[in-house]
DNA sequence: TATTTTTTTTAGATTAATCTAAAAAATAAA
DNA sequence: TTTATTTTTTAGATTAATCTAAAAAAAATA
């Protein structure tokens, strides 16, 4: 089960599966480029390496698909990244905003029993510090529906479950106004001015967040 | 603190560490090869490449010793890996004889904060599963004094503390044989014929050992 | 439809880590 | 102290991953 490949060669399928998990499913050579920080030529070489392997669908000028193949390799790297961010927060202490990069190195390590014990270890839990859901050993994906924050109607609840925005200044300000993942909100009014929203937290306290924070809260209804 | 180097160059350093805490501290081109599983000419590249630097002492056709820093790093690298072997084995359920190959992937994750958490989340142990000391953050080695079985007198006790062999067949061995750390020893008699040596353990059940096995067993008396 | 702009690919180099084969130096043996 | 053996280094190649600059193809615009 799953061969072995290199450290470049599963950033690269992660970033394909990422940017073909978003929007459209055929991702351009450019995108690659985008979120692996290399040139558009260092990406081309690649694709022509993980077809060779069978792991992307690649046609000269025509963008690619992950295979089977490497779609299982790519959920798997997801997987890793996942349950390790658990770990950092869960039984070291780091704060939410400051796990990802060390997860992006964990990710790589091999070892399906390890990863396997570390999730039994965890309470094989279902989503990440941040929301994102984990697959489970046979790398299905349990998703649980969300709509943003910017997206409710006055008056409706939800209870934060996800945020589509993972950098540290965001994460920061999500926990210095209390926003963190579990809290309870309701949508107490519609700013028509500028789209801001002001909400009732856990019942009681109310902050006002602008349209761009809204957007980047996930909720479940 | 603590430049970053590449995974190659982490794994020669921490391979001259090992060979000059063996016997001799002056390390030959020839058995860096051998324990890094390259040829002798791959080593002479690197071994000018940390020497350019500064991380080892080397004049060509002399052998080499670790600098001040080459050592901070290379003893950096076995706490780090020392520490995962505890978690894998304390937290994770590992065996002992299954955990050396995983940490030398983990021994490689760069971040001061991930290995001083990791550190007190584990209750700062001082061995690891083998019994080999675990350097305190600031590189600090506390090694207790141990003897081999086969260098202890008729009727002299200890507590088996750790291994200098460290295969998964000879821990595996041990395991089978109740010979595992902490254990209580006696040495009931030593077997002229061929060196072998017959244990009390934990006071009662009798054990036989060969020679070969008594010297790979280390004691604290 | 013809032209311009953008995207993607190719060509050719570079860097890190490795190798084999040959040369040079050090060590051991005669 | 020569000669032979072993060890180490150099020379020259290879592979993976990357880059810049130029060419080719596709998409957008006029
Ligand atoms: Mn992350
Ligand atoms: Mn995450
Ligand atoms: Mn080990
Ligand atoms: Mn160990």
């Amino acid at each position: 089960m799953s061969t072995i490949h290199s450290f470049t060669e599963e950033n690269y399928l992660k970033a394909i599966y990422h940017l073909s998990t978003g929007n459209n499913s055929v991702v351009s050579t450019n995108q690659i480029a985008e979120i692996t920080n290399t040139k558009a030529a260092s990406v081309t070489d690649m694709l022509k390496k993980l077809a060779e392997k069978k792991l992307i669908n690649y046609i000269k000028y025509q963008g690619v698909t992950l295979t089977e193949a490497g779609k299982n390799a790519a959920v798997n790297i997801v997987r890793k990244h996942r349950l390790w961010e658990v770990f950092l927060v869960e039984k070291l202490g780091f704060k939410w905003d400051e796990v990802h990069d060390i997860a992006e190195e964990l990710e790589h390590i091999n070892s399906e029993s390890l990863i396997n014990r570390l999730d039994d270890f965890l309470g094989n839990p279902a989503a990440d510090p941040h929301g994102d859901p984990i697959p489970d050993r046979s790398g299905t994906i349990h998703q649980k529906k969300l709509v943003r924050i910017s997206d409710m109607q006055q008056d409706q609840n939800g209870t934060i479950s996800g945020v589509s925005e993972h950098s540290s200044v965001f994460l920061k300000l999500l926990e210095k106004m209390g926003l963190t993942l579990g809290t309870k909100i309701r949508v107490s009014e519609l700013i028509e001015f500028d789209g801001s929203i002001i909400l009732i937290v856990n019942d009681h306290a109310d902050r006002t967040i602008s349209r761009e924070v809204a957007k980047n809260i996930l909720v479940m209804l």
